[in-house]
RNA sequence: GGUCGCGUGGCCGAGUGGCUAGGCAGAGGUCUGCAAAACCUUGUACGGCGGUUCGAAUCCGCCCGUGACCUCCA
């Protein structure tokens, strides 16, 4: 019996705003789309919620023993500057300002944040594709929303018809908007000539003259609009249907709302069944945004060059931190709350380094392990309740420690099944790692310095016993001392 | 203005109609040459006002505050 047969795990479906029981369509196996970044800055803390959030998501259903196919894209076309002006492409811009071609932008910045994601302990996806590859695939399903009749051509641009696809789907099912309103509160739009209507989008867009990003079609020289993209990628890698569609709230409207019309149109399925929605970073209170002087690149956190943090936080931190609060709230990152997150990080792996040492005994001890297995899944299964499961852990962490200290005690059975659980829970569920002292290095450099420093002034006093036996146990462990004159050298061996 | 969400003890952050979340910080103690760690003990918590109920932080209404989306955004 696999254990997906034993857990049932509910997730929160932004569908009906419930929770519902996941059932995979075509069980074990399990299909999952992620909206991934658009490649023209540096990978920030943005990035990382969806990130670990759906690689929290992924981990557990692999452990849970399905096989899961996980499609996390790359956007390095289409995402307009605006649809007012010119409708810039966020990467062409980038490319004119620091006079690259565009593809060495998109290459620079999906570098950036596939190094970012490492850290993080991000698995990387089973595919990742970029819509700058799949343009023919998006030209395919613009053609046949306009053969189904809800898409039009428009000097060169094609324009999916919204009020045409109402008429016989609800277009705002997925964020709850009601098509009148938003024609109400329609606002005055540039271009709005070659729309029919203020809420049609772009499925192709024509481009001008100076736009270098440009593909060739059947409409002209142009460039996919903003949200085909998704659509057309998940149905090459998931098919018509599939299981689960993620991304950021912020997405939801107009972005995945938009993905749903596009899929209805063209295939008549409205793609995925369950959507999820990760909340929101914010930063000491407030959103991060480049002009509030809050934006806090991933780079900046790990080293602590921001003027906003007072430290740096390891990628553990971080992600140990996100995973303390539940992905469906926002959170709000302060210098006191990832001070307290690295804290308890390090109280945690403190309890799981504890855990080896711990000598068993033949009487059981006071803590029920069955039930941490059971209230660790639980949580889980309720929605991804890593902040529960957590709290579970430091539960477990407390007796270890109080077994340590001789005011408990632990069965072989116990210890076993409790270093087996640990296992699982903090490194292949969470996927935290040991953590990683970026300072490492440096530290080695000033433990050896210190403890050669040490060595001189036992030398001084002629205790040549002791000095000698500083020398010879560092070479043991390949640590070679050279004295000189009046102080010493080392290098560590290979 | 419209839509949706949130408001929990010094800080972060779960949860839920009645039973200790957890972490960080604070206080007292044990241990200790000192310190740290660990362990033990400790906190009038649920924005305000009404309502439903035997009972609400948990459900409903109103108000206040706050955030997201409505334009690119993870």
């Amino acid at each position: 019996m696999s254990k997906y047969q034993e857990n049932r795990l509910f997730i929160h479906n932004t569908l009906n705003r419930k929770k519902e029981l996941f059932t995979p369509l075509t069980p074990p196996h399990v299909g999952i789309y992620v909206c991934g970044p658009t490649v023209y800055g540096d990978p920030h803390l943005g990035h990382a919620r969806p990130a670990v959030t759906f690689d929290l998501l992924y981990r557990y259903l692999k452990h849970l023993g399905y096989k899961v196919r996980y499609v996390r894209n790359i956007t390095d076309v289409g995402h307009l500057e605006s649809d007012a002006d010119e409708g810039e492409d966020k990467i062409l811009k980038k490319a004119r300002l620091e006079q690259l071609e565009p593809m060495e932008v998109v290459q620079h910045y999906s570098n950036r944040y596939h190094e970012a994601m490492a850290a993080l302990n991000v698995l990387p996806p089973s595919i990742e594709p970029r819509a700058s590859g799949h343009i023919i695939e998006q030209q395919v399903m613009a053609q046949q929303i306009i053969e189904n009749g809800y898409a039009y051509e428009s000097n060169g641009s094609v324009y999916f018809d919204v009020l045409k696809y109402n008429e016989q789907h609800r277009y705002g099912k997925l964020s709850g908007r009601v098509l009148e309103d938003m024609l109400s509160d329609a606002r005055q739009l540039g271009r709005q000539d070659e729309k029919r209507n203020s809420v049609d989008f772009a499925l192709w867009k024509r481009a001008e003259p100076s736009h270098i990003m440009r593909w060739a079609s059947k409409w002209g020289e142009g460039f996919p609009g903003w949200h085909l993209e998704c659509s057309a990628m998940s149905k090459k890698y998931l098919g018509e249907k599939f299981d689960i569609h993620g991304g950021g709230m912020d997405l939801l409207f107009p972005h995945h709302e938009c993905e749903i019309a596009q899929s209805v149109a063209a295939t008549g399925s409205d793609a995925a069944r369950y959507w999820m929605h990760n909340n929101m970073v914010t930063i000491n209170g407030q959103k991060m945004g480049k002009s509030l002087g809050n934006f806090i690149t991933l780079e900046e956190l790990f080293t602590g060059s921001h003027s906003l943090l007072e430290k740096s936080y390891s990628p553990m931190t971080i992600r140990f931190f996100m995973l303390q609060a539940h992905y469906g709230s926002t959170i709000d990152f302060s210098n006191e709350a990832l001070g307290a997150a690295e804290k308890g990080l390090i109280r945690l792996m403190g309890a799981l380094k504890a855990l080896e040492k711990l000598e068993p005994e033949d009487t059981t001890g006071s803590f029920d392990v069955d039930a941490f297995e059971r209230n660790g899944y639980k949580a889980m299964n309720d929605d991804l309740g890593s902040p529960v499961l957590i709290a579970h852990l430091f539960d477990a962490a407390k007796y270890i420690n109080t077994t340590l200290s001789g005011n408990d005690m632990i069965s072989a059975a116990q210890l076993e099944k409790l270093k087996s659980l640990f296992g699982v829970f903090i490194f292949d569920i969470l996927g935290l790692q040991e953590f990683e002292d970026k300072d490492t290095a440096d530290l080695t450099e000033k433990l050896v310095d210190l403890l050669l420093d040490i060595r001189l002034e036992v030398k001084k006093k002629k205790d040549f016993e002791l000095s000698d036996r500083i020398r010879s146990e560092l070479a043991s462990f390949g640590i070679i001392v050279k004295d000189k004159k009046d102080g010493f050298e080392w290098e560590l061996k290979k």
